[in-house]
DNA sequence: GCCGTTTTCGGCCCGACTGTTTTCAGTCG
C-alpha cells in the first residue's frame, strides 16, 4: 500500500474512533500521525528500511507497527475490525453541521440509527428532539443539514471563492465603523480550494457591521448573529464567517484564523515553550489567570502578524506557507545556518506565459485577439501550443498543420503587428505506450513542447509512470503537462510516481508546468518545494482557451508561491531572449 | 496514542457560540 492510501487509513481510524466515543487524544494522535506522513517528503519504503520511522516526531511504537504492516501488507486486521464495528452511515452522518461523535453516538445508541434515512424518519416524528441533549432546534437543523448536505459538503475553487469574497471584503472596508479589515482562511492562504470564507474586522462598534454582514443581498441563510462573529451561506452554498475584534486584538484574530490548524498549533507550542500562552485574543504569560491579558494591559504591543512572530523568534512568514509542514522549524529568526524566507514570486514578474490555445485547435481566440489580450496583461511574449491530432476531439493539429502554424506564427512576429513576441509550441500528446503524436522533425522545427496525457487515464501506475518518463526522455521534450491529469472537486488524478517523474525531468532538463487553469493547479504546490530544491524547472501555463483565460496566470502564481519556488526556476520570470536561450539550449 | 535535558505518568491549544440547560456539553475552527 502506498503512502497515501495509508494516510487515508489513518484517517479513517481516527474518525471511526470518534464514533466510538475513544479518547479525543488518542484520536488526534492518529489525525496528527496521518498529517506527519502525509507531509513527509522523504520516500516511506526508504523511510522504513532505515528504521526511521520511530524517530519522526508524532509517530510512536503503535503507529510504527500499524504503518508498516500497511506499507508491506496492504491489510491491517485493527482496522478492518474496527471498521466492521461501526455502520457506515454513521460516518455520512458527521458531515451534517452540529454532529460531532459524540451526538452521533448518542444517536445511535438511543435510537439505533444507523443510516441518514433513519436519522431523518427519526427528527420527522419528533423522537431526537425528545432525546436528553437534543430539542426541537437541534431536530430542525439536522433535517436542514441533511437537505443541503451535498451543497455543505463541497469545497469551491480558490478562483471563485475570491470573487464572492472581494465584494464582501470591499463593503466591509467601506463601512466607517471598521478600521481594518482581511479576508482570512484558505483563501488567504492562496489554497487551490476554498472550504469556507473568513473575515477579520477591526472595530469598537461590531454591532452594525454584524448588521450589514449578514443583511448581505446574496445572503441565504444566517447560521450565526453575535456580537464577535457571525456567520452567513450564500447560495450554493459557500459559507462565510465574520470575526470582529477590537484593534489591540487585530493582528492575533487574523494570525489564528488565517490558519492553517496546525501552523496555529505549532505556534501555540512554542509560545507556550516561551511561557506564553497563544490565541486568537492575544498572547499571555501561561501562569496568568485569563483576563489578565498582557497585550490588554500595554506590556505587549503586538499590532502586526510580523511582530508576533518576531516575538516568538521567528522570520515573518507568509500566509501560503503556513501549512504546518515544517515551517516554524525552517524559519527560525536569522541565525548563522538559517534557512530565510525566499522571496515569493509575484504577479508582476511574469514577463509572458506558456501553453496557451487558438482557434486552431479548440481556443475560442486567434493568435492575434491572443496577442492582444497578453499585450493587455503586460507580457512580453506568448506561448502557443495548440493540441496534436490524438487529441481529436480538440480538432488536434497533424504534422501538415502545425508546420503551417509554425509558418503564421513567423509571419506574425516578423509583421510588426504586435509587441508581444510570439513562441510556437505544441501541445502534444503522449501516446499510451509513450511515443510522441507527431513526427521528431516537426516538434523540432517549433520553438518548444509541451508533452501531455490526455488518453488511457487509467493505466495501472508503473505503466503511467513509465509512459510519461518515456516521453520526459525525448528529446524534443521542452515541458511536461498537468502531470496528473486532476480535475479539482471532479476528477482524481491518475495513477503516476510523481517522485520518479520530477527526477527524470531534472535528468533531462524538462521542465514541469504548473498548469495554472484553476481547475486543474497540476503539479501540486506540495511537491514543488522539494523539487525546486533538487533543481526543477517550472513554467506557469494558463492553458488559456479564450483570451479571458490568460489571466488564469495568478493561479498559477499562487502555487508557485505556495512551492515556494525561486524565481529563477521560473521560466515565466525571464525576459524574451532569456527564454529564448533557454529553448536553444535544450536543442 | 504521543511525548519528555525538571517528568516514563499525566498531561495533551483554546475560547466562542449554540442549544440545551439553569451551569454546561458538544461542536467548531
Amino acid at each position: 500500500m502506498n503512502k497515501t492510501d495509508i494516510v487515508d487509513v489513518l484517517e479513517d481510524i481516527a474518525i471511526l474512533l470518534e464514533l466510538k466515543g475513544e479518547n479525543p487524544f488518542k484520536i488526534r494522535a492518529y489525525s496528527a500521525g496521518a498529517r506527519v506522513l502525509e507531509t513527509m517528503e522523504d520516500e516511506l519504503g526508504e523511510v522504513i528500511a532505515e528504521g526511521r520511522l520511530g524517530s519522526i516526531k508524532g509517530i510512536g511504537s503503535a503507529l510504527v507497527d500499524k504503518i508498516q504492516t500497511l506499507y508491506e501488507t496492504g491489510d491491517l486486521e485493527y482496522y478492518t475490525k474496527l471498521r466492521a464495528s461501526v455502520a457506515p452511515g454513521l460516518i455520512e452522518m458527521l458531515e451534517i453541521p452540529g454532529l460531532g461523535g459524540k451526538k452521533v453516538k448518542k444517536l445511535h445508541d438511543a435510537l439505533g440509527i444507523e443510516s441518514m434515512d433513519a436519522l431523518q424518519k427519526a427528527c420527522e416524528n419528533g423522537e431526537v428532539a425528545a432525546l436528553k441533549g437534543f430539542g426541537k432546534k437541534s431536530e430542525e437543523k439536522i433535517l436542514t443539514g441533511i437537505a443541503n448536505r451535498a451543497a455543505y459538503a463541497q469545497r469551491h475553487l480558490w478562483w471563485e471563492a475570491r470573487e464572492v469574497a472581494a465584494p464582501i471584503l470591499e463593503g466591509l472596508r467601506s463601512l466607517p465603523q471598521v478600521e481594518r479589515a482581511e479576508a482570512a482562511g484558505s483563501l488567504r492562504r492562496l489554497k487551490e480550494t476554498v472550504g469556507d470564507l473568513d473575515f477579520i474586522v477591526a472595530s469598537e462598534a461590531p454591532d452594525p457591521v454584524m448588521d450589514w454582514f449578514v443583511g448581505q443581498d446574496a445572503v441565504q441563510e444566517v447560521t450565526a448573529h453575535g456580537t464577535t462573529k457571525s456567520s452567513v451561506r450564500f447560495e450554493g452554498g459557500l459559507q462565510a464567517d465574520l470575526r470582529v475584534v477590537p484593534a489591540a486584538q487585530f493582528a492575533f484574530a487574523l494570525h489564528h484564523f488565517t490558519g492553517s490548524k496546525e501552523h496555529n498549533v505549532a505556534m501555540r507550542q512554542r509560545a507556550l515553550a516561551r511561557g506564553y500562552s497563544l490565541s486568537e485574543w492575544g498572547l499571555k504569560p501561561s501562569g496568568l489567570e485569563s483576563g489578565e491579558c498582557k497585550v490588554e494591559s500595554g506590556e505587549l504591543e503586538i499590532t502586526s502578524e510580523k511582530e508576533l512572530f518576531e516575538f516568538l523568534g521567528l522570520q515573518e512568514i507568509p500566509p501560503e506557507l503556513r501549512e504546518g509542514m515544517g515551517e516554524l522549524e525552517r524559519y527560525v529568526a536569522s541565525a548563522d545556518d538559517t534557512e530565510v524566507v525566499p522571496p515569493l514570486v509575484t504577479c508582476g514578474d511574469i514577463r509572458g506565459v506558456f501553453h496557451n490555445h487558438t482557434t486552431a485547435s479548440d481556443g475560442r481566440a486567434t493568435i492575434e485577439e491572443m496577442t492582444e489580450a497578453a499585450q493587455a496583461l503586460g507580457f512580453d511574449y506568448l506561448g502557443l501550443a495548440d493540441h496534436s491530432k490524438a487529441s481529436f476531439q480538440a480538432n488536434g493539429l497533424d504534422d501538415g498543420r502545425v508546420l503551417k502554424m509554425i509558418e503564421s506564427i513567423r509571419a506574425f512576429n516578423e509583421s510588426g503587428e504586435s509587441p508581444v513576441h510570439v513562441f510556437s509550441g505544441i501541445e502534444c500528446d503522449i501516446l499510451p505506450d509513450g511515443t510522441l503524436d507527431l513526427e521528431e522533425a516537426t516538434l523540432k522545427a517549433l520553438d518548444y513542447t509541451v508533452m501531455s496525457v490526455h488518453s488511457s487515464f487509467s493505466q495501472p501506475e508503473a505503466e503511467m509512470t513509465a509512459r510519461v518518463i518515456r516521453a520526459i526522455e525525448h528529446p524534443s521534450t521542452v515541458m511536461l503537462g498537468h502531470p496528473t491529469g486532476r480535475i479539482l472537486l471532479r476528477r482524481e488524478p491518475y495513477k503516476i510516481d510523481l517522485h520518479k517523474v520530477i527526477d527524470a525531468a531534472i535528468a533531462n532538463r524538462v521542465i514541469i508546468e504548473i498548469n495554472a487553469n484553476p481547475r486543474r493547479l497540476d503539479m501540486d504546490w506540495r511537491l514543488w518545494r522539494r523539487a525546486a530544491e533538487k533543481g526543477l524547472m517550472c513554467a506557469i501555463n494558463p492553458d488559456a482557451h479564450s483570451t479571458n483565460g490568460l489571466a488564469y496566470f495568478e493561479a498559477g502564481v499562487n502555487i508557485a508561491r505556495k512551492g515556494g519556488i525561486p524565481l529563477e526556476q521560473i521560466l515565466n520570470c525571464r525576459d524574451c531572449a532569456g527564454v529564448e536561450r533557454w529553448f536553444k539550449e535544450r536543442k
